[in-house]
DNA sequence: TCAACAATTGACCGATGGGACAATAAAAAG
DNA sequence: CTTTTTATTGTCCCATCGGTCAATTGTTGA
């Protein structure tokens, strides 16, 4: 255990509390009192950890990301061929416990700050770089190099919009859905062009 | 001419304003006295055409769903086949002029309000459908029954998947890929389950 | 010409939010 | 048991925002 310093706690709550409440409140009516409300603190106290509004929802936002990336790495270390790296990533980007509305509504509305919070652009710059690279290190394997490229910026588009459909409209995409429908993307796309493989 | 009627005319002025202010500042940021000040009018008067703040911003995702509506529409009255149809649908949707980074974030900030707001819930939905509608009258004549509602879905997710990622880093998608993105995507698919069909 | 009406403004209000701060409680260090 | 540091609270302040309203300025139509 290295989280023992009582500060290093407080501002895990304190994010954790945050991105809760941007999931039922939006970043417009997401404020610093009800943060502190959710967490049981006062509102001083939330300043105290972070300077302001704005660090504590770019704080939320690594939290999320570091949620989502974590669980596509599990599964990525089991992963023994490039198409299981592939699976991997997809399975992770759909895991149970984070395709759910909530997170999606959260999510959403970090997005749309991105435009105007640098920090937040830079976090969502990583995010996409790592789904890409990952993504990348299964296609090699798959496909000619020409394509790699191309059908990993369709596959992350792919997810991003199953995400946002789930965020839009609850219910209108299940998990098992969106899991086969980005692998029916990828198995099409790979099958395009390499109608060789596929009997190989 | 139809629209002489002073106060249509306002609540156009003023519900592009809100649209173009959201572009900027997103929903947080987005106050009345920007709205006014953007449309060169003064605060009460935009209280004077809408009820309040939320009937506004609904007029003004109203207002940018029949902009895009109006973009395939036109290009689906010239479509004479199926594939053409597909193909409308498509290109109006990444269109020189509606495919950019600021409209985009406005249209984030306001799917980001979504889940809390009944009445952009409807609209959304209504656009949703729209599409859905379009893109499957152009698929059954070329997919089986059974597919055609997975290719739709597809398609949707992954043109908004392709805007997010325009919204979320202007440059990384251009008009043309995001175009050709979405059309291999539906070639490949199509080819799929049929080839057959290929070389008919 | 005048009265009714629509458009438009600016002042005002109550509520709320972010943030600063001093006071207090708790804990750690010595 | 002090002293010093850290955690926490509640209060206060100021800016801003959404929304109301009365007053003013056209505009129109009898």
């Amino acid at each position: 255990m290295k989280l023992k310093r009582l500060s290093d706690i407080r501002r895990k709550e304190l994010r954790q509390a945050a991105f809760a409440v941007l999931e039922r409140e939006g970043i417009a009516g997401a404020t610093l009192e009800k943060v502190a409300a959710h967490a049981g603190a006062s509102k001083g106290i939330v300043l105290h950890y972070f300077r302001n509004k704005q660090e504590l929802f770019e704080h939320a936002m690594r939290e999320a990301n570091a949620v989502l990336r974590d669980a596509v790495v599990a599964r990525l270390r089991q992963a023994r061929s490039p198409m299981e790296r592939l699976d991997a990533v997809i399975d992770g980007n759909f895991e149970e416990h984070l395709f759910l509305p909530p997170l999606c509504h959260a999510w959403l509305s970090l997005c749309a700050e991105v435009p105007r919070d640098e920090k937040l652009a830079r976090i969502q710059k990583v995010l996409h770089a790592r789904m890409r690279s990952n993504l990348l290190s299964g296609l090699r394997g798959l496909a000619s190099p020409g394509e790699t490229g191309d059908i990993a910026l369709g596959v992350t588009a792919l997810i991003d919009g199953l995400w946002l459909r789930l965020g839009l409209e609850p219910g209108s995409v299940s998990r098992e859905q969106a899991i086969r429908q980005v692998k029916d993307f990828v198995a099409a796309r790979l099958a395009m062009r390499q109608p060789a493989t596929v009997g190989a």
